[in-house]
DNA sequence: TAGATTGTTAATCGATTAACAATC
DNA sequence: TAGATTGTTAATCGATTAACAATC
């Protein structure tokens, strides 16, 4: 219906976006109506401007003295990151962080469903795990393209990781989470986002060293 | 023994210093001398221009036309992140993503060590988990102080994430690695460090739908 | 009306990108 | 010497911060 066209934000602004949404949908649930950017802004610690601003670029229009009518604003924030609708995912390499993804009930606040979990141990495979059967990696091409699965959660081992993404793509996937510490190459018209634990952990250890070292 | 001055960096600096280490390491294992910005920087697909500044940043002093020497670059990260030693943390909420942490080997070379876990249920108390004995929450802080532990990572549920900061703080814990989705009120010479797998996933949709759209 | 908030325009700051001299 | 790479200086870009008019 809405033929507008689709802005697009910074990467900082898409970031804090979830945290609007979070936020707002809390509020709606203890029956506000109205949301300012100055109330949430000062929720979450950060400067009025800048919620101003995020909010803006979600083509959400807010009313003077009262703020964002709370459906309009929380529609807005959905309907940018197109999570109107959730996003089917696939997730290879049930280990730790495979299990902890698996079990985390979030992601369907957050326009991603993981539909099917996979595996190439013999002795994973068929097994459940949160509730879902693992299946066997070698059917996870064939079964992307049938189910036209968008997204690929990888999990597995770092020296398979690239295997996993070559197979991800030859099942038709545009977007790769990887949670591996590898490098992947992939055709440009592949999304990739990558989650680094050891870029946060470098973050904190660099200011415990600058704060210890102010005394 | 070393009097110098530690220099401060950008947070994108920061987070790509980890990525840098990482690949050096590997490269010193294959028994290279010396590592040039420029092969950095085309294994991982960054701008040779930017590896050559975050280099430089740490203090480490280059040869023209062959690089930086490989001991010398890869200390010079270490001591900069404060890696070279690793710090003592605690992690509180042994739920699926407190056990998946506990499991992950590589913490140890990103400069820290969970060195016990804890929880409140009395199911969980006692336990193993992945080697490690989890222990009482309660006993927390008095032990968070004798053993003067840094870093607190939080994986409980997030009603309950702002008391176990509290404890953590009261334990005299310096920085908190949050991986709930709730913003934590803190003193502020306490470091707080957010995880937001939300941000990452808003990223990742925003961008497919743009690609989307472009066709 | 008075006042809080939106939305916009301008200024500042920091990160990225570009250009180039110095060096082994 | 020739050439690749470092290290530095300048230019560009984008995000944050500041200022203020418009509005209900």
């Amino acid at each position: 219906m809405s033929q507008m066209e689709q802005k697009t934000a910074g990467v900082p602004t898409l970031k804090r976006l979830p945290l609007y949404l979070r936020l707002l949908r809390r509020m709606k649930e203890n029956g506000d109506e109205y949301a300012s950017g100055t109330v949430v802004a000062k929720e979450l610690g950060l400067d009025p401007i800048v919620v101003r601003k995020d909010l803006a670029i979600t083509g959400a229009v807010g009313r003077p003295r009262l703020g964002f009518p709370m459906d309009e604003i929380i529609e807005a924030i959905e309907e940018f990151l197109g999570w109107s609708n959730t996003t089917d995912a696939f997730l290879v390499g049930v280990g730790n962080m495979g299990r902890a993804l698996l079990g985390y009930q979030g992601f369907e606040q957050h326009g991603m469903r993981i539909v099917a979990a996979f595996d190439s141990s013999p002795e994973i495979i068929g097994t459940k795990v949160h509730g879902k059967t693992i299946l066997d990696i070698e059917t996870m091409p064939a079964l992307a393209k049938r189910m036209h699965v968008q997204i690929g959660v990888i999990t597995v081992t770092a020296s398979v990781a690239q295997d996993v993404a070559n197979a991800m793509i030859e099942g038709g996937i545009r977007g790769i989470w990887n949670f591996t510490p590898t490098s992947l190459d992939v055709p440009k018209h592949v999304i990739l986002q990558r989650e680094e634990l050891a870029s946060s952990l470098a973050v904190l250890s660099h200011r415990l060293l600058l704060e210890g070292s102010a005394d």
